[in-house]
DNA sequence: TGTTATGCATAAGAAAATTATGTATATATT
DNA sequence: AATATATACATAATTTTCTTATGCATAACA
């Protein structure tokens, strides 16, 4: 992951959500996807994504099912039941924290 | 800094704009405002928060007056101006996050 | 034919945190 | 009087997470 370092320690959940979007999706296809997103704020670097992707499946949180597109290989990752869970988890925590990060930055807005 | 790793990055950013908004502030002060304001969900950590603000002070963002306080000791920091200024792209990247991350949980609401 | 895009992977190193200590004073509790 | 909790700083060892730099291989494009 690129750019300042606020994204630091939010990849795992950047990559569940998507995974929960769309069911299933391959590595580049994430870092694809997150450049379109962001408006090509936040490129996802391969050295960040694929040990990410493996240490999620190594928890069990994602599965993989290999498959060759166009005489190329595709990794892809898609939630179990556990990273279904977990992911929901995951997301109430985002929210949580987005809305701390809001009211540090504009603490008048919080009453 | 303790809690769901999504804080890991932004405890710099935390540091500053509180800086900004107090004048100046020493590190236990820091850490108590923080879990006031996350209402006890981010309890900074001293392991995280001296090495912090010992960086910040090295880099010149930030300035420290030494006092003592019934008999204990306090170590004000406030923002130098090359610190002020600094604070400024700080925030406006955080803001950036904030969206972007937004977008991501919440792909619907972005039109 | 060389560059860019697609698609995976890992290793070395840096950065930022956690966890575990350590020191010291003040205040509250038992 | 003794002990625990709060205040206030600090650092060292380790872990986590990321960047940077590689590496391999196929497809598409210029």
């Amino acid at each position: 992951m690129k750019n300042s370092q606020l994204y630091k320690g939010s990849l795992n959940t950047i990559i569940m959500k998507l995974l929960e979007e769309k069911g299933r999706m391959y590595g580049y296809e994430i870092t694809q996807k997150v450049k379109e997103i962001t408006k090509g704020e936040l490129n996802i670097t391969e050295g960040a994504l694929y040990p990410a992707l493996h240490k999620l499946e190594a928890e069990g949180l994602l599965d993989v099912e290999v498959e060759k597109v166009d005489n190329r290989l595709r990794k892809y990752y898609k939630l179990t039941e556990k990273g279904t869970t977990e992911t929901v988890n995951r997301l109430s925590e985002l929210e949580e924290f987005i809305k701390n990060m809001q009211t540090i930055v504009n603490p008048k807005l919080s009453y």
